[in-house]
DNA sequence: GCCTCACCATAACTTAAAGGTATGCTGCGG
DNA sequence: CCGCAGCATACCTTTAAGTTATGGTGAGGC
């Protein structure tokens, strides 16, 4: 038996599901069907009743899904001691970070962190995509969560993909196209829009073009999120937002999908291409998790 | 990381010795090495001090050391709790053994049984060689602790080795020869030899014959350890028995070394090929921890 | 009542990692 | 100065975890 076993069980039975607890996983349903067999096997115990449609635990699985995480959780301890001991937490990690992007993954993957670098401290830096890739390369920051940019920019960096959102056409909650379910491209296209700075944010620009193909009535420009939202409420526009704004301004706007579904805005995390660095891997790999 | 580093790491800082815990583990030294140097890395920690000559924890190791060895208990319980809440333990396992070869596995091997399956009851069986090959076959008993058997003897079953003990020649503690660190083949030849009944062991008389090569003067035959000891203590002969009889008769007897050594007696446990039972299994993985 | 969808299991194959053997390096004791 | 003890390194083998593809089964819609 090792840890391994314990986390799959773990997610398997706190989501009663073998498919979507790989997902979680990052693992196929297959690789982890197998494995929870193979602990059955060894435990000599079957720990769930299968029904075609549910894993349901049994009363024996009850008792060992409280035990399993009580072993993982004193293991997690384990770590955390033996690294304060170690190093007193010198480490320092700066994390350049989209702030409208990443509100559903950053809290998530700093708590996973501070769990296993207990003594690390994180500095996050509110930066463009830009300044996020130049500081990269100049070893300023450490890893960014931002939106994935294009190839050519990616050179000697590395993306690992955290979550995708689908875009929206965010808009005051009074606006006349408010009340569909969906808008198709073309009537989206016929609105005057708000829009990032295009010095700042020329990715977003490219998104645009690609999302509607046809030249824009593009009536303002913002650099920041929260502009763009208050400038979006007043009701003098539209924007092309991913769903992920929903927590940030789902009170204030209403947030259409369009018809047909423009390519969605994958969200990750870059950093160095050769990168030993555990601490950061750490963190990717944390931030994964939460997503 | 797994628990496998953590049962690695606990062997290592126990012994502080990479070659010694490998055998213990029964893994190569090599491999062990690795697995540690792994650790220190996936921790970004440095667990020990390397002496050309020696491991000693460093500070961060200790505070590891009681750590993993917490994990590694609480990941014990937890096998232990969702066994006991599955079954009540209705498993109960037979087993035959011979107990003057495995005075110093059987104790051991017991309790890490125990520990895994506490509900389980062991049901122990002295027998002589021939009745536990038979009995296995016949389903009676599910496993054997007893020297090798003869390769064909063994059709059908398996032979895990645990311990090889080198023979020695016992004799009364005030018998002539009972000075010397090392007594001839030639020279034991020429003595009153004690055996046991050729009917019941037939195997330790081709081994008598295998050591000494000639015809001996057998004087006495018995069919218990105890009877043997008794009648070698009274003077009226020696006996060749292997090594692990020195803790339970080393204060009566003195054992000898024969020059040059005779083969080793090799004891372990034998069960069927096909054995799928998980308890036999972990009976015999534990037994091999404590040999 | 049958079709489809959601989900788990099985099979066949690939790949990553643990394990093994052989050998090199280093410091200590005779 | 040589030999021994003991850890590290290199290279290869084997095990087992993972992947993709596919089959089987019960639930729910029309």
């Amino acid at each position: 038996m090792e840890l391994r076993h314990l986390r799959y069980f773990v997610a398997v039975a706190g989501t009663e599901n073998v498919s979507r607890a790989a997902g979680q996983l990052h693992v196929s349903q297959p690789a982890l069907s197998r494995q929870i067999h193979d602990l059955e096997d060894e435990l000599q115990v079957r720990l769930f009743e299968r029904g075609a449609q549910s894993m349901r635990l049994t009363g024996a699985g009850t008792i060992f899904f409280r035990e399993a995480r009580a072993v993982l959780e004193r293991a997690a301890a384990a770590v955390a001691a033996v690294r304060a001991a170690a190093d007193g937490g010198h480490t320092e990690l700066h994390v350049g970070y989209a702030p409208s992007l990443t509100v559903q993954i950053l809290p998530g993957a700093l708590r996973n962190f501070q769990r296993e670098f207990p003594h690390a401290r994180v500095r996050l830096h509110d930066l463009t995509t830009e300044e996020m890739l130049a500081q990269l390369r100049a070893q300023k920051i450490g890893l960014s969560l931002m939106a994935r940019p294009g190839l050519k920019l990616l050179r000697g960096l590395r993306f690992t993909e955290l979550a995708r959102y689908p875009m929206r056409l965010a808009m005051a909650r009074n606006h006349p196209l408010a009340r569909l379910r969906a808008i198709t491209r073309a009537a989206a296209a016929r609105e005057n829009f708000i829009a990032y700075t295009r010095a700042d944010y020329p990715e977003y620009h490219a998104q645009l073009a690609a999302a509607f193909g046809v030249k824009l009535r593009i009536v303002e420009e913002h650099d920041s999120v929260t502009s763009l939202i208050a400038a979006v409420e007043s009701g003098r526009g539209v924007a092309l937002v991913p769903g992920c704004l929903t927590c940030l301004a789902g009170e204030r706007l209403k947030l259409v999908p369009l018809t047909p579904a423009p390519k969605p805005l994958v969200v990750g995390a870059v950093c160095r291409a050769a990168t030993p660095v555990a601490a950061i891997e750490k963190f990717i790999l944390g931030a994964a998790r939460t997503a």
